[in-house]
DNA sequence: TTATTAAGTATTGTTTCTGTACTTAAGTCA
DNA sequence: TGACTTAAGTACAGAAACAATACTTAATAA
């Protein structure tokens, strides 16, 4: 049984602490293989796309940036904030700084990188609020500071700045594309 | 110890298959609990938000329909695509429909509902691109049709019309806003 | 002295995911 | 006729991730 170790990245849990070479000898493929994938879906999907990494990145954007808060705010296991929390911090999501000595207490905050993950929250955001709102409306408001009116997030062409529909838009293979790295079996 | 059925929905594997009332007498949450959650980042993520259902989806815009093209495209397990497939299916994304008889065989198509999850991959591509591509450049090209040129996903506020950036949106409580229907110790 | 807060770690049990094999029903090849 | 192939799953055991709870450490407050 070959063993190879695969490109660039170990992501959470076993991986996260104890980092060990992928085996890439049978057919089957599980998530952890994801960052290889000639996708950038497949590789935002490797760090974000777990079931609660967006709801962490969601609380950030609100304003929250201790552990206990996130904690607290999710209502969830510990020890997979913890997971979370290195794993952001250690894709260059969150800064985590220092904010007081004896005892040293930690905070993170919301990198240029994590906050470039605004416009997915808001599609999603807009999404569930389509489909799964109350009927009295919606959980939460946002108001565009800029022209003073409540808005939704919509998505434009950045080219013609219509919006976009996928009727409309032709994909094709990109300089970065390669085929797959199958695996053999 | 109360057993409580709550709200709407069951979800995936054990709730899928084997829907039972939820616990609600302890203080942590699991993401079950999600789509209770008066929160429409975490009510679409309780149906989205876990490693494959977007990569499913992805494949769906390319065009993929059939259970072994999914399966094959991806590398999963079977047992997890029969159960993303019916989750969404049951969910309204995808429609499953019979595309010959003798014997049956079915195709899996998105619905509008479907179709509306496009903002939130283009903004996952385009995350991605941004910060995990190869030097070569990205690995796929998106053509506007109406404008004929090269684009990339861009988010705006749907009243003004200028790009959207964090800083200027103000959020508040809207009118489906309920305080989190958190457990007791 | 005891309790509290913050930021974790440790441990155990449950749930989900993975890998492999099997099933069913029809068509095709030799 | 029998073996092989395709499509769409189901079954089940073992591995990984998640959940619930308790514990640790260092400082402050009552």
């Amino acid at each position: 049984m070959t063993v190879i170790r695969l490109g660039i990245v170990y992501l959470t849990d076993r991986l996260l602490f104890n980092a060990e070479p992928i085996r890439t000898d049978e057919f089957n493929m599980n998530w952890q293989d994801l960052p290889n994938e000639a996708c950038s879906v497949a590789r935002t999907l490797a760090v974000l796309g777990d079931r609660w990494t967006l709801l962490i990145i969601r609380d950030c954007f609100n304003g929250t940036r201790k552990f206990d808060e996130f904690q607290r705010s999710l209502g969830i296991s510990r020890t997979i904030v913890t997971n979370r929390l290195t794993l952001l911090t250690k894709e260059g999501v969150l800064t985590k700084q220092a904010y007081q000595t004896k005892p040293d207490r930690y905070e993170y905050r919301l990198t240029e990188k994590g906050l470039d993950i605004y416009p997915i929250l808001m599609g999603i955001f807009r999404w569930g609020d389509k489909y799964y709102a109350e009927k009295e409306g919606s959980p939460a408001l946002f108001k565009h500071k800029n022209c003073k009116r409540d808005f939704h997030a919509c998505l434009v062409c950045s080219e013609c700045g219509e919006p976009l529909h996928p009727r409309d838009v032709n994909a094709r293979h990109g300089p970065g594309y390669k085929t797959k790295p199958r695996k053999k079996k």
